[in-house]
DNA sequence: TTGTAGGCGTTATCAC
DNA sequence: GTGATAACGCCTACAA
């Protein structure tokens, strides 16, 4: 049975070599060292006795364990695992796994999580909670402790980030309203202790101001949460402003969601009463009804490429920080049409 | 700075104790070993230094690494992420920290997935990858590794198990369609190498040889996978047969939905011409049009059960390997309807 | 090219 | 109740 662990001193007995010559044999880097015959003899018996390094005992060694960690505000919100799946494919191709950890949406259980994390000295950290100012963020870069915001950033620190371009997922959604002839548009924005929150706003305010619409705001506010439950309740606060609007553009998916059933309460129709746009485009969007308009963020990639940068500053301390933005894609459907002549 | 880790030696020096007094202080089992007021003192030191244990060292030494391996067949269908939260949740409350894995409905890299953990030495491994005969389960068994099956089961070994009671669901979606007048049921099947493909289509036929309704092979598909595409094709050869049928029972959600396209395509109303229910009742099926009737199963619980009966067995060799089957519910929603009395 | 020896940080075991 | 010692399995100077 190989129940029995075998460890590389087994290998080297029946190799009738030293363990350290097993050792290097092993060891892509080092397998150069030793002769090609023996090199070849001690992989063969290795491979035949099923022997697995044990990453605990050559992680106490190196300091390495090619292990990192992920953290996530809330699994259950789609847009995340796709994200997830992004990381983990492109962690394991070189050979790390993910410790994966859902903070809840909570900063308390996110430091929790952190110090748990740290103590299994993990070789570095992506985090898709960052808020504005995160406690978390300043501890690792404190720590050297390479680490890569994805989805969301922070204001203070220079951090590895991959992002999406909130900006521009913004500018697509307004113009494509306003191109369908709105003039009055509400805004149902997130928490603004995110960047995500505050940034996708503050855009949404500056193009009000540029004069591509006429910004108001009563009819502009910012939810609680990236939620449902947040989005309804935020735009029972909108309707119940005197101020008339023809659109409505929310900076998730979510929210929009909630939006929808704020609407639906109310007799108000979408898109025939009002047009509602989403934001990242999550699975399923497709098929609510009626199917939304959304703004698609690249969730494959923003996986991928954080994974990736994480692993680059992971190889080399001095790896200069980076940060990528992708750019997202207005997907249209039909939640959003031209606002109806009556109103 | 607390950039630079700090040991238990060092812990042990500046309490002017030996190593050894220090670990029996942080580790709650011993720690009633030491005297209280050279504990107490220890304690606020290790505190003050921030020291936290290497969980490395430590499991390399005691042989636990407090760390559980999770595999999932594909995170991205929305059954799995309120799953991976239970275990999570249970996990850590706990101490133990989960790896997650998407084995991306592949048996191959589920394999590779296996061997990558088990170098990881991990306590135990909770797999929602299950197939009928899968050699990983039996890997578990061979090496006596604590294992989990979690929503799908196996056939031959005795493993412990939280599954939902796919019977009960299944007949409660017949008992629920045959209420309403149906009498010609098609069935929409998963793939039949996993058991909650095949049981739910054993317990279908068993339904209709019991005189439930009349059953008829030909309106009976197994689909390759659990997915809308796999759905959507089996749909289809369903439609391309002539037997006449008011109803589907669908074995999962996502086949639910590839079945609302094909029947859309077919220029079938559902649920008008045809009722369709679901199996899984993941989230935003409520928000599909027509809202889908599903059969709602216990995702949290089941995530949480598993990793409570994990830790079981971890901790205890001889603990009994057990079953836990969790009864799901019926929801009706808009999908289903008397059949119409024209057809 | 291969062997030797020491140590990564912790804890089990023995001795005091 | 506390200290000393060895060992978990691996890697890496250094020596040969």
């Amino acid at each position: 049975m190989s129940k029995q662990k075998i460890n590389i001193k087994d290998v080297a007995a029946r190799a009738k070599v030293h363990p350290s010559t097993v050792s290097r044999v092993l060891n892509p880097t080092t397998r150069s060292m030793v002769s090609m015959d023996v090199a070849d003899r001690v992989q063969k018996i290795a491979d035949q006795m099923g022997y697995a390094r044990s990453s605990l005992a050559s992680g106490l060694r190196t300091g390495k364990s090619f292990t990192v960690g992920v953290i996530i505000p809330d699994l259950s919100n789609p847009v995340f695992p796709p994200v997830v799946r992004g990381i983990e494919r492109a962690l394991g191709a070189e050979g790390y796994i993910a410790i994966l950890a859902d903070s809840d949406n909570s900063q308390r259980s996110e430091r929790a999580i952190f110090d748990s994390l740290k103590a299994r000295s993990i070789d570095g950290l992506i985090l898709a909670t960052a808020h504005i100012d995160d406690p978390v963020v300043s501890a690792c870069v404190a720590e050297d402790l390479p680490v890569v915001l994805v989805n969301r950033t922070v204001d203070a620190h220079d951090v590895t980030e991959v992002i999406n371009n909130d900006d521009l997922g913004i500018e697509l959604a307004v113009s494509h309203l306003t191109e369908l002839g709105h003039r009055r548009i509400a805004f149902l924005g997130g928490p603004m202790d995110t960047t995500t929150g505050r940034d996708r706003r503050r855009t949404f305010e500056r193009l009000g101001r540029e004069g591509q619409f006429s910004f108001d705001p009563d009819i502009c506010v910012n939810c609680a949460a990236f939620t449902e439950a947040a989005g309804h309740d935020g735009m029972n606060r909108i309707l119940r402003h005197e101020g008339a609007f023809t659109a409505v553009v929310a900076s998730n998916d979510l929210l929009a969601i909630g939006c929808y059933d704020a609407l639906a309460e109310c007799g108000l129709a979408c898109p025939d009463d009002v047009s509602v746009t989403g934001f990242n485009d999550m699975r399923f969007v497709d098929r609510l009804s009626p199917p939304l308009t959304s703004i698609h963020i690249q969730h494959d990639q923003l996986g991928v490429q954080a994974a990736n940068l994480l692993l680059e500053e992971i190889r080399d301390d001095k790896a200069p920080r980076k940060t990528v933005r992708l750019d997202p894609e207005l997907i249209v459907r039909g939640s959003t049409a031209a606002p109806s002549t009556s109103s």
